[in-house]
DNA sequence: TATGAATGAGCATTCATTCAT
DNA sequence: CATGAATGAATGCTCATTCAT
C-alpha cells in the first residue's frame, strides 16, 4: 500500500522499457526485422506479448527505437574519441578497438544496421535514422582521417571514401564475429593496415 | 508438323526454372528469406504466384537452390584461379577483382550468403550448404594465401584466419555497395592491403 | 494413315471416358470426393491430368457419373433378381449374396454411396441421383420382402423401414469389408437373419 | 476486487476449449477431415478461425483430439457395462441401445469413426486411434459376445468375427440415421437378432 | 499495470480448370 | 487427341495488434 510517488512510478517504467528495447536489440540482430516475433521479444524481456505495447506503440516503433539507440551510441563513441587529449590516428585506433571489441552489444548494434540496410522493407523513421547514421558516424570519421593523413599517419585517398570502406569493413568482420563467437576474432592491426600509411 | 519435340520441352522447363531461379536470387539478396514474399519472386519473374511451386516444392526449396547457385559459383571462381599459370599472388588478386566486382550477381550472392548466415531461419538444407561453403571456399583461399607467403608476397598469420577475416571484408563491401551502387566501389588495392605483406 | 472411320474414333473414345470412370471409381471410394484429386484419376487412368478434362467436364460432372454408374448397377441387379423364376425370399438372398460379394467393384459402388451420402457438399446431380436410389433401390426392395412377409419367409414388420434397414446394415458391412480386405467376411445366413422370420 | 483468480481462467479456456472441440465434431461428422474447413468449426463455435489455432495447434490435431474424445467415450461405455450387475446378454443390449440411440453425439462420434476409416488422408495419430478402437473396443465385445454364447443366450459363431460385423452393423444404421434424422429407428430387437440364440 | 483471449490481414501452398502447342 | 504449363481461387496457419478483465 506504499503510496509511491509518480516519478517512481515513472522510473519503474523506464526501467522496464530498458528491458524490453534491450531485448528486442538481441531478437532483432539474430533475426533481422521480418522475421523476429513480438513473442520472442517479450520471452526474451520476462513479459506477456500484450505488454510490449504498452511501450511500444508497434513492431516498426520498436524496430526504429532499437536503430536510433544504436545511431546514438555511434555517435557517442565518435564524441569520445574525438574528446581524448590523443593524436588523429590513436583517435582511429581507439575507435576501432571498441568497435570491434567482442562484447555482446557492440556485435548486435552493427548486426541490426546491417539487417536494417539489407532490408528492403524499413519504415520510413528506419531509413531517416540511417541516414542520420550516415551523417554522425562517417562524416567525423572522415574528418578524423582527414586529420590523420595531415599529420602523416593515415594512407591516402579520399577520406569519404576511406571511411566508408571502413564502416563496411567493421561491419563485416562484426557479422563474422556474431556467427563464430568462438573464434578468434581478427587483430585490430588487421583491420588498421587499411588506413595506416 | 511435329506436335513438340521433347527435348525442346524440356528446354523451355529449364529456361524458365532459371527465369524464376534469378528472380528468386534478386528478391532473397533483397529482403531476405522470411521478408521474401513468394508473390514478390513470382512478379519479379514474370509469372503467376501458383506457377513458382511447378518448378520449386517449396520457398524453402527455392532458396536452398538459390544457395547452392551461389556455392557452386564461388567453387568454380576457386577452381578458375587455381588453374591459371600465375603466381599465388596474382590468383589472389584475380580472386578479389572478380569478387568485388560490383557485377549484381556478385553481390546478390554475397548478400544471399549474409542474410542467410545472420538469419536464424534459415532451414537445414541451407544450413548444410553454408557448411560446404566454408569448406570449399576458405579452405583453398587458405592454401592460396599459404602458398602467397611461402613466395613471400602475402603477409604473415594464420592463413586460416586471414582467409576467414578477408572473406568477412569482402561480405562488408558487398553490402555496402549493394547499398548505395552509385558509389565509387573501393579499389582492389585497398582489400589487398589487408594480405599483402 | 489410317482413314479411322468416325464410329471407330468413337468407340475409341468411349472406351478412354470407361477407363476414365473406372479410375474415378476406385480413387473416389478410397478418399472421398474433396480429398479425390484429379491427378490420382489421371494416373490411376495412365492419362494427363488435362485429358481429364476432354472427358468429363469437371471434377464434379465426373463424381456425379461414377454415381450415376453405381445407382445404375445396383437398379439393374434389382431388375435381374425380380425377373428370376424363383421364390421371394430366394431373390433376397440373391441380391444379398451379390450386393455382399467382396468383388472390388461391389464394395467401391458401396463406399461411394457412403461418400456421397455423408458429405455435406454433395453437388445437385449427386443429391439426385442419390434420391432415384432411395426410390430404385428401397423400393423394389421393399417390394421383394412384402412379397416374402406373405409367403410367410420374412420376419414381420413395416417392408419400408425393413428394406432400409438392411441397405444400412449392407453399407456397413461393406465398408468394414473394404478397410480390411484379408479378413473373413460374415457369411450371408448373418445378415439375412435381420429379415428371415 | 481480485483481479482474475488463475484457477477460473483455466476452467473458462478449458470450456472454450470443449466449445471449439464440440464443433468440430459435428463439422469432421457431417464433411470429413478432407472436406471440413477450419473456418466452418470456428463458424459453428462462434470465434473467428485465428482462434481456433489457440486452442488447437494444427486441424491434423483437431481432428485427433476428436477422435481421442470419441474412442474415450466407447471404452466408457464398455466399461459401464461391464460393471453393471446383469446377465451377459443383457450388457449386450444395453451396449446396443446406447450406442444405437439417436443422440446426435453418438451419431457423430460414429460418422466421424467412418470417415476417419474410409479415408485414405487420416493423419498418422488418427491410424493409432482407430487401431486403440479396435482393440478396445472390439475386444471388451468379444468377450462379452463370448460370455453370452456360454449362457446360451447368443449365437454360435466366432465371437471376434460376430463382433466386428455388429460394428459394422451399428456404423451402417448410424449413417442412415445421421443422414435421414426424422426417420424411424429401427428398433434394437433388429440389430439383436444378429447375436441372438 | 499486466495478461492472454480474440481478431483478421497476410502468406505459403494446393489444385481444379484452361489453353497453347 | 494429348500434354503439361499457367492461372487464381481457396485453405491452413502465423502473428501484430486490440481489448476485456
Amino acid at each position: 500500500m506504499s503510496p509511491r510517488p509518480a516519478a517512481r512510478v515513472e522510473q519503474l517504467r523506464e526501467e522496464r522499457r530498458r528491458d524490453v528495447l534491450s531485448a528486442a536489440r538481441g531478437v532483432f540482430a539474430r533475426k533481422g526485422f521480418v522475421a523476429a516475433k513480438i513473442s520472442d521479444i517479450a520471452s526474451a524481456a520476462g513479459i506477456s506479448h500484450g505488454l510490449v505495447h504498452h511501450y511500444f506503440p508497434s513492431k516498426e516503433a520498436l524496430f526504429a527505437a532499437v536503430i536510433e539507440e544504436s545511431v546514438q551510441g555511434w555517435e557517442a563513441l565518435i564524441a569520445r574519441a574525438r574528446a581524448m587529449p590523443i593524436t588523429a590516428w590513436e583517435r582511429l585506433v581507439y575507435v576501432c578497438s571498441i568497435m570491434g571489441e567482442s562484447s555482446v552489444v557492440a556485435s548486435e548494434h552493427l548486426l541490426i544496421i546491417v539487417h536494417a540496410s539489407t532490408g528492403d522493407d524499413a519504415p520510413q523513421t528506419v531509413r531517416e535514422a540511417l541516414d542520420r547514421l550516415e551523417r554522425l558516424v562517417c562524416e567525423p570519421l572522415s574528418a578524423l582521417i582527414e586529420e590523420a593523413q595531415r599529420t602523416g599517419e593515415a594512407a591516402a585517398g579520399p577520406p569519404g571514401e576511406l571511411a566508408r570502406a571502413w564502416m563496411a569493413v567493421t561491419q563485416g568482420l562484426a557479422i563474422s564475429q556474431a556467427l563464430h563467437p568462438g573464434r578468434a576474432r581478427p587483430p585490430i592491426e588487421l583491420v588498421l593496415r587499411l588506413l595506416k600509411a
